[in-house]
DNA sequence: GTGAAAGCGCTAACAT
DNA sequence: ATGTTAGCGCTTTCAC
């Protein structure tokens, strides 16, 4: 026994499908007997419209897809939350995808997407795309008319609205923070080093040292991809130079840097002090607690999500494209030493 | 400029709609010169056939719904990564709802996947709806033939396929290991009183006592709500009883638990003993790291996902539902004293 | 080789 | 008050 339709209700009581159809909703053109037979009926045989056939007709599905690259990074799950909060609000369904930091699954997964399944879409790049710097899948999402969303890790190559945290100037405070607090030798922990915002708050870091007369030295900055010994890169690092500051670039690097340098002795902030990014469940709990740079995830897809639903109800509008920039703020905890 | 057609395509050749369609499929019906120029045609104007006529013709949408109570909790989020991973390989999406624990939100999300947006249904329901036990949103969807996969949060009034944790058992064997080690006074810490996991995890932490001649004590029992100051409540019961062992029904609630406990002074665990469920991103990185009762989230993500595809590809083959328990096992850190 | 016809489930405009 | 027609975009027979 399959799904029950209009077709099957009006073959049962020998009516046509439209009688049936105006019954179901109600219209005040059915008979009252009849459309009380019928209603009867549908309710009892758990009829239910066909959304298949309704978003053909509308050419619209009410969903949103959303693809980031990493869903065990609370940073995308906060946002993901934000997303689903206004989707939800606004009566849309998130599809949500992962491209697990791969080129090939994003764009295989945008091609899926790419074809009616949903109204619009929330992006932010795996980092092996924005090495590449590949963008065809998107910018075909794009030219498809479909309204698109870049956030956090977006690109100049693709032309549409974007949600990004101002990654270059939060660097650029938090390394002067540490400056503030007296920190000389401010070392860069990146696992994120080919994405536009590892990039940036490379940039940020870089500038905040040398616009206040402090040498900028490439052996501080430490790439750690996820295969990397991050305690044997530190090791070298903190053997080579007296370091007193670290800024790592999301929370789960912050948290292991303050083991390392805890099991290698030196005291927090006492010594050295820390900093991440991401403020997520860890740096609250951890001991020291951690000061950590906070995204705002929740916000972010709040924006996005109110940028894309604005696009796809305003299709003709010719809005131009927005680049929402989100500012982070300094959550200030134990693991670094009092302002001067 | 609207989304191109095969029809547009037609009209622009002044062929017919079912030999464009040909065309682009690569039929050897067509003529190689004409199945050429439509093809360049068609990739020149990006044409992608709409998936929502497939649907609506194959009856399917490759798209699976998954509704959990909360996604900020990393349990949820392990499952939901399982659930991808099989998802994607079996060429399917996924449509992630949240429930945020309530059940007008759960009852609501469930009307509208069960309207042919969906193959199938993954779903762990939220505390209120197992509190109040009015599963008609579900059943609803099971009366509707849209294979449905219950996880964690089940109930009996559902008859679907299933997938749990052991909860009974873990907590018994979780109660059995705090004896072992020599923990005299046990308390139970739970945020999810009113969910079946939660009271499972209570019969099973009781029977554990009572089979083993240790007094269950109903002060021991802390059920904290969100709202809930645990820090009082705790305050309550350590006051009261010489407690050595405290179990915690979920991550956030053990760690906490744990920052209570050494804010009062206590050692950990040279006077108190401390469990958690769940073993996420925090356990292992406060300090003293935390034992965890792991659920595998990841791999009941993955059973479930691989129990309903296997439904959604076999409509005809009337398997009878299974229940497949997930069996836990206990990540042994520094919260807890050595075996005696 | 190409096209006409039918149908997926539904709705809207237009008869009767 | 009910039915007919047409169409959403596509595929699949089946004719020519």
């Amino acid at each position: 026994m399959n799904k029950i339709t209009l077709k099957d209700i009006a073959k049962h009581f020998g009516v046509s499908i439209p009688t049936v159809s105006k019954a179901v909703h109600d219209s005040y053109e059915i008979s009252r007997g009849l459309k009380e037979r019928i209603q009867k009926y549908a309710k009892e045989n758990h009829y239910k419209p066909n959304k298949l056939a309704l978003n053909l007709i509308n050419k619209s599905t009410r969903a949103i897809g959303v693809l980031v690259p990493n869903i065990l990074n609370y940073f995308f799950v906060q946002v993901l939350y934000g997303i689903e909060k206004v989707a939800h609000e606004k009566g849309y369904n998130i599809i949500s995808c992962i491209s697990d930091e791969s080129f090939e699954k994003e764009s295989k997964t945008l091609a899926i997407l790419d074809s009616g399944t949903v109204d619009g879409l929330i992006v932010s790049l795996s980092e092996e795309t924005q090495l590449k710097g590949k963008m065809e899948a998107l910018n075909e999402i794009t030219s498809n008319q479909i309204p698109l969303v870049l956030f956090d890790r977006v690109s100049d190559l693709i032309a549409c609205d974007k949600v990004v945290v101002d990654d270059f100037e939060a660097a650029y405070k938090t390394t002067r923070y540490f400056m503030d607090i007296g920190c000389k030798n401010i070392a860069f922990v990146s696992p994120i080093g080919n994405s536009s915002v590892g990039i940036l708050r490379h940039e940020g870091y870089r500038k905040a040292l040398t616009d206040n007369g402090y040498d900028y030295d490439a052996k501080m900055v430490i790439n750690c991809g996820p295969k990397d010994d991050l305690d044997l890169l530190m090791a070298f690092v903190l053997a080579e130079k007296k370091i007193d500051g670290i800024l790592g670039l999301d929370e789960i690097t912050a948290v292991k840097i303050l083991q390392i340098v805890k099991s290698k002795g030196y005291e927090v902030p006492g010594d050295i002090s820390i900093i991440g990014f991401t403020n997520g469940q860890l740096s609250k709990y951890v001991s020291p607690s951690l000061t950590m740079v906070s995204q705002h995830g929740k916000y972010i897809g709040e924006s996005a999500a109110k940028l894309l639903i604005h696009r796809i109800e305003n299709p003709n509008a010719d809005l131009p494209f927005e680049t929402k920039v989100v500012k982070t703020s300094l959550i200030v905890r134990e693991s670094t030493k009092k302002t001067e």
